[in-house]
DNA sequence: AAAGTGACGCATT
DNA sequence: TAATGCGCCACTT
């Protein structure tokens, strides 16, 4: 409870994710100012607040985290095609037509 | 300060 | 593409 300074971090940063778009833990980590992906996860995890879209949060190879709460990874897919992002498998999106950061 | 835990990342198989 | 194993780093207790 005292890192939320971190935590908010993240948080800011993925609620600032544009529509359409999608971005890698790995990516929002080093934009929070971390290096460990895993961090941006339990940040969200612990907020799942309606005003996140963590379903913009995928990992490094496009994969949908499958532990999305309570809800699928079907439960994203749903959002993300409303929001026009492609989807290269069930599970995955496309991330190189949709992802946030692509030069880094 | 040390150990435990983890919504990951990457290299191999 | 999928599955497995190892590693890294930050957070909690």
């Amino acid at each position: 409870m005292e890192a939320q300074n971190t935590f908010k971090k993240i948080r800011t940063l993925v609620a600032k994710i544009p529509k359409g778009k999608v971005a890698t833990y790995g990516d929002i980590a080093r934009l929070a100012g971390i290096t460990d992906a895993r961090v941006v996860g339990w940040a969200i995890r612990g907020n799942t607040d309606p005003k996140i879209p963590c379903q913009r949060v995928v990992k490094a190879d496009g994969s949908v985290a499958e532990n999305y709460g309570a809800a699928d990874w079907r439960e994203q897919k749903s959002r993300l095609l409303s929001e026009g992002v492609s989807f290269k498998a069930q599970k995955r999106v496309d991330l190189e037509k949709h992802r946030l950061i692509q030069n880094f």
